[in-house]
DNA sequence: GCAAGGTC
């Protein structure tokens, strides 16, 4: 046995467990450490490279550490400004130190480090967190010697293996991303809450001592809820006129409509419209198409975001509670882990086995066999996205509903099934026949849709694909003239107050926050009351409106002149997460950005300080026009 | 009392 000691530390005690087993192929020792949750697993593995070695795998539970400022620039110890310059302090919050202490603990005689944690840019600054702690209990520990970091994606069996004997360095580009975005996110963040706090405290608009928070996610967010509900007030409908005739062959009737669409000007549709009652009072010309094949396509491999879209269409569940039934069900083992970009399935995959598992359920265990046997599985679509840390959201085993007790998990569970199941099934077929009516030098088109296989919409029983009405069977060429003809009028709709559901995804296009904070962020102004949940009419979504708080802030920020910068809008953090994104290439360095970003952030809280009264005022004015709207009539909504 | 990002 040789004298190797490698230490691994995974992102989560779940990782760790698994990559565990496969290495020791399944005989390891578990011991407990300092942390309740996070055990050490002892086993001895052939790393190739160094030989045989003994193996400590623990973990750590997210980020080990934390960063602040120092006390003496406590709340009301420095004027908020100050922030943009202070020193930075780097903490082990209390809830880490005992997992912070067995790393030190544990690496006291290890000879490598070896992180496995996430693929991705925050998994990367966790290995340094976890290197510093290490290096604490163990000096000889060092970046360029003795630190690994194993690449993975997944946990199947040869591709953890391949990890193990092929580890790389860690990237310190990655890690310069991360502690850039985090020392912009502190400064910017608490300078702007406590003048706002301050000031709006002060100044009387709220009750002093409230917490208006700033924060580079939050007020993008709530930008996008204000944006919505200004678009619906201000709405104003207009009016359209069209042309629509109706065919009639064999007592079948079918509406053909107008390819000019809906015109806004009545006086066109009119004059078209009686030159053909004037010249072709005989009708015209029908041209059917060729019935063609058409499909309805299975959906992608599933992401969280999409997960919290669908379970707010589907239920009417929120994107936290989603996330916390996921998380629920993903710590009984029942799921995959349920935070995700990652819409592609590996190639390793198999996913004949977790078709298998499905069998058993009474529910849709004859779907599940019908793939396997009857030749109708699919391979799943391959989605765009790949955040090369997990896999799309799949059930890992079966478990009857009725074992699952909470409503949300039962649903959220179902709802990864039959999606899982969807995905590896065959589009739904079906044929569409196009019928043209050529009237004068008007055209008119009806489309009619015959569905001919369901497939994955069997399984998938939250979308509808249903045959329309069968177009009549017109001769091609054949003289018609119209059962009906006339011009019509309408009015164009308002946009709706926003979802949850369109919110989330407005997020996740934007780059604000991620597929485990999205929900949060949502929470978050719901909590601060920048915004409210409220119903429409009866029996109608769930929607977000801003409270006269939110839209004060917004009104505020957006009547300051700043210049080519705004702070109730995504672009200044989509712009960040582009920068980041230059660091890890090396096209940048994290001092480049942190200046740039700095100085642009601190030169927004100058303008927002000297313009303080225009937001005082504006919140001012939207707290008085509700209390008076609400003392006068009944509210808005 | 404060951000956003991980995760239990």
């Amino acid at each position: 046995m040789s004298n190797v000691r490698v230490l691994c530390v995974a992102e989560k005690p779940t990782i760790a467990r698994q990559v565990s087993g496969v290495l020791s192929g399944g005989s390891f020792r578990t011991r407990n450490g300092k942390s309740k949750y996070n055990k050490n697993f002892e086993f001895t593995y052939n790393f190739g490279q160094w030989g045989y070695a003994q193996v400590v795998m623990t973990s750590v539970s997210g980020h080990l550490l934390l960063i602040d400022f120092p006390s003496n620039y406590g709340w009301d110890k420095v004027t908020p400004g100050r922030l943009f310059e202070a020193p930075i302090t780097e903490v082990v919050p209390n809830d880490k130190k005992d997992i912070y202490n067995n790393i030190k603990q544990e690496a006291r005689f290890a000879t490598i480090l070896m992180i496995w944690t996430d693929c991705d840019r925050e998994g990367e600054y966790i290995g340094w967190e976890i290197v510093k702690a290490a290096q604490e209990g163990n000096p000889r520990i060092q970046i360029e010697t003795s630190v690994f970091r194993s690449q993975f994606s997944h946990l199947e069996r040869n591709h953890v293996i391949h990890a193990a004997n092929n580890p790389i360095s860690l990237n310190m580009k990655a890690v310069d991303a991360v502690a850039c975005r985090q020392e912009i996110d502190l400064r910017v963040g608490l300078s702007f809450t406590r003048l706002l706090s301050r000031s709006l405290g002060s100044s009387r608009v709220i009750e002093p001592k409230t917490l208006i928070s700033y924060g580079t996610c939050q007020f993008p967010t709530l930008g996008f809820i204000v944006d919505r509900y200004k678009r619906v007030k201000s709405f104003v409908p207009e009016q359209f006129w069209y042309i629509k005739v109706t065919l009639k062959k064999n007592d079948q009737m079918a509406d053909f409509h107008w390819t000019r669409g809906n015109i806004f000007d009545r006086l066109f549709p009119t004059l078209v419209y009686s030159d053909l009652l004037a010249r072709f009072p005989q009708g015209g010309k029908v041209q059917m198409s060729h019935p063609r094949p058409t499909s309805k396509w299975k959906p992608l491999p599933l992401t969280t975001v999409i997960l919290q879209k669908d379970c707010s269409v589907y239920f009417k569940m929120s994107a936290k509670a989603t996330l916390d039934a996921a998380e629920k069900l993903y710590q009984s083992g029942w799921l995959l882990y349920p935070r995700t970009e990652t819409d592609v399935f590996p190639d390793a995959m198999d996913l004949h086995s977790l078709i298998q598992n499905q069998t058993q359920s009474p529910i849709w265990g004859s779907y599940a066999l019908e793939l396997l046997n009857d030749g109708k599985f699919d391979r799943p679509r391959a989605g765009k996205n790949n955040d090369q840390a997990h896999p799309p959201i799949h059930p890992v085993v079966f478990v009857s509903t009725d074992v699952l007790r909470d409503s949300n998990q039962r649903n959220v569970y179902e709802y990864v099934v039959r999606r899982f199941l969807a995905s590896c099934s065959r589009d739904a077929k079906g044929e569409q026949t196009k019928a043209t009516f050529e009237w004068g030098h008007e055209k008119f088109v009806a489309e009619g849709v015959m569905v001919k296989e369901l497939n994955y919409l069997e399984v998938y029983k939250y979308q509808k694909w249903e045959s329309s009405k069968q177009l009549p069977q017109f001769e091609n060429g054949e003289l018609i003239k119209p059962f009906k003809h006339g011009i019509f009028e309408g009015k164009t709709s308002p946009p709706q107050y926003m979802t949850e559901a369109e919110l989330i995804l407005l997020m996740d296009a934007n780059g604000i926050g991620t597929d485990a904070t999205i929900a949060e962020h949502i929470t978050k102004i719901i909590d601060r009351q920048y915004v409210s949940k409220t119903k429409v009419g009866r029996g109608g979504p769930e929607v977000l409106v801003p409270s006269w708080l939110g839209m004060g802030l917004i009104d505020g920020f957006d009547s300051m002149e700043f210049d080519d910068i705004s702070l109730s809008k995504p672009f200044l953090r989509k712009d960040l997460e582009v920068n980041l994104s230059m660091i890890v290439s090396g096209s940048k360095t994290k001092q480049d950005v942190l200046t740039e970003f700095v100085t642009l952030y601190k030169r927004a809280y100058a303008t927002t300080n000297s313009k303080l009264p225009l937001l005082n005022d504006s919140c001012r004015r939207c707290r008085d026009l509700t209390t008076t709207q609400a003392s006068t009539t009944t509210p808005a909504m």
